[in-house]
DNA sequence: GGGTGCATGTAATGGGTTACATGATTCT
DNA sequence: AGAATCATGTAACCCATTACATGCACCC
């Protein structure tokens, strides 16, 4: 009976499919490739990294190069080239969602209006902010990745976070006024 | 130093300020209330509901009706409604998004566009289902819960909702379109 | 000498699901 | 008699973040 990989064994696969690297390595590339749908920590990397090779999904060089700290360059094997197409053959799973706008936001007349309206303000913010990020990374990985085959591929990811940015700005904006409709009734 | 309260604790002192309930209706009431947005299992609700009683925050009434299993209610105390106030005053966190689909995408070069085809229209599947539910669910509310002054808030909630699964369906049409523009470059 | 960046890792803690265990009642 | 539903709860397990611990190298 075969255990199911954790997803950030996956996760690992797949940067891994792309270059050879270091747990540190992982680490750092992570907010300008996968950074926007999927997070992973040290705490997660390196175990995993562990667990990986005895596996035998990764195979690992240690580097000491003069002047500069060991360096454990892990790469793919064959075995965690098949396990990654496995993976990426068999059907993804929804996540569950928790979101704690949302919560509060459910519950919001339990306060005033005020409060929701900070919070949807803060979150309009915020998102304004993320979805710009995408534009400038579509723009860099645009330059910096232009030949490279799985471009379209991350230029899919990014475009479903810009469409759900955009949708989110414009549901905040509506919901403000509502917010103000709602504090008008109230006041009368 | 007081600790922070976990988000499952703030969700059921919400629940509770709705009306007093079981640790069983809670599990049940949520897919028509905050479960578009937050899940909580038995295995949470049960051990929270203890501690929060243990902290004073909800009050526990055993009721022994004939012919029904033993029934313990929960309603809230002064204590747990200020807290429950507190917390919706504070400023909202963003939670982390894993999106299992966007990281099978990502990847989706390492093997053939098929499997990406088919991850995405299983998930455009899977989202109008969703927005059905969310438009069904508002007619149900409206209905309802017509007359309740918290309907404006639970409307919003699930606006939000609407919006992204827009969104996604837009991208998912999209992308699918992409998608058979990429096989077409490599059948050549 | 001290800060920053490279680099690796572990431990503590908490969040969360699933499966299990139990038992009454009600409906067929 | 047996299935479904009401109802409560625990234990095992996994997932994940944060904080901690360590140490070298490089630059100011």
């Amino acid at each position: 009976m075969e255990r199911k990989d954790s997803n950030t064994v996956n996760a690992l696969l797949g940067l891994l499919s792309i270059c050879p690297m270091s747990g540190y390595d992982i680490r750092q590339v992570i907010p300008f490739s996968i950074g926007h749908f999927w997070s992973e920590s040290y705490g997660q990397i390196y175990p995993a990294l562990k667990r990986m090779t005895a596996e035998g999904l990764i195979s690992k060089k240690t580097k000491r190069d003069k002047g500069k700290p060991v360096r454990h360059e892990y790469s793919l094997t064959e075995a965690g080239r098949d396990r990654l197409r496995a993976w990426l053959e068999s059907p993804a799973q929804r996540s569950p969602i928790r979101n704690e706008l949302l919560l509060k936001l459910f519950f919001g007349g339990q306060v005033g209006t005020e409060a929701s309206r900070r919070h949807i303000e803060a979150a309009l913010a915020a998102e304004e902010k993320t979805l710009q990020v995408y534009e400038a990374t579509e723009q860099q990985i645009r330059r910096e990745q232009a030949n490279d085959p799985q471009l379209p591929y991350w230029l899919m990811t990014l475009n479903l976070g810009r469409h759900c940015s955009r949708a989110t700005i414009a549901w905040c904006r509506e919901t403000l006024m509502e917010l103000d409709r709602l504090a008008e009734l109230n006041r009368q």
